[in-house]
DNA sequence: AGAAAATAGTCAGACATCTTTCTATTTTCG
DNA sequence: CGAAAATAGAAAGATGTCTGACTATTTTCT
């Protein structure tokens, strides 16, 4: 036999509508409809923003990785590994500065990009498939200006312009 | 000698207006958010979640943690399990179901509940200082709008109501 | 009643994050 | 020039998150 407990859902209204709640079941939808969209080809997000990066910038090196996506020097470290493990990128220490290790894709990196163009242009897609056209502008907008008026705040600000020896 | 290399933000504008992006900075942003409103009490936005929910519902399992927080079940044990470590919960087996794992706060637990009321307070308030108020109401009712539309098709979703042998 | 299905937990493994600490190298500056 | 400061990376450890496999228990259904 059983019974529905009946727990109401106002109950829990203090933690559901908490924007760091929110945000939180955000990323974990997003990822998972990311994840869908490309999983036959078994790359993940942060990998995908690092592909994207450094096919923009070869040569590259894993802090410069870290300040264009938003990872610290750690992470950059891990997706890098990941990535060269997958043989999507090539990595080797610089010879005009030996404290860095230089990122660039392969040939199969370019491919695997090419490859991920139409999937992630569905996951993005999908993500807003959840709002009308106007609600989705509006929803970037206001994502946007929350995170850029952190981004310094962070202790892995996005910092486009890289200084780099002469 | 340093040189600005120009990096043309522009380049990357495809991957950083992307939504799984921004969403994903977001949650990098509300996570440190949280994390600095409450550094003294060395609790994490997770398990603020699954107090404020074994509050509310004392006795209950982690299963039905899982599904009121939007864990899945490893997550809950995990957290469950820093929670006990810490002191602020307590877990037994249950007699009338042997698999079950039955939570509730110590006193230290409810304490410590109380003392992260104004901080979370202040994260929340820190979170939403970005928008107006016309803003921060549209950002999260847009937040709500695609989270909860997208609920179901999670591998956790939130099921406010569960069931219970009698 | 007894077999099959569902349910709760655990464990091991993966990835993304962040912290702190340590080493090596380069840059800065007195 | 040479010492101090800054920078790049690595290593170890913590948390959150998910998956898949496996065990134990309970419920369902024939």
């Amino acid at each position: 036999m059983k019974r529905q407990t009946e727990i109401d859902n106002d109950q829990f209204r203090a933690l559901y509508s908490r924007p760091g709640f929110l945000i939180r079941r955000a990323h974990q939808i997003s990822m998972a409809q990311f994840l869908g969209e490309t999983a036959e080809f078994d790359i993940t997000p942060s990998q995908f923003g690092a592909l994207f990066v450094i096919e923009k910038v070869p040569g590259i090196d894993q802090i410069g990785l870290a300040q264009l996506v938003g990872f610290d020097r750690s992470t950059a470290a891990l997706v890098s590994s990941k990535l060269e493990t997958k043989g999507l990128i090539k990595s080797q220490m610089s010879e005009e500065d030996r404290r860095r290790k230089v990122l660039a894709l392969t040939a199969e990196g370019k491919k695997m990009l090419k490859k991920l163009a139409e999937p992630t242009r569905r996951a993005q897609e999908e993500v807003l498939s959840a709002f009308t056209e106007k609600e989705a502008t509006t929803f970037l907008r206001l994502l946007n200006k929350y995170v850029s008026a952190n981004n310094e705040t962070t202790r892995t600000p996005i910092r486009p312009k890289r200084t780099q020896k002469r």
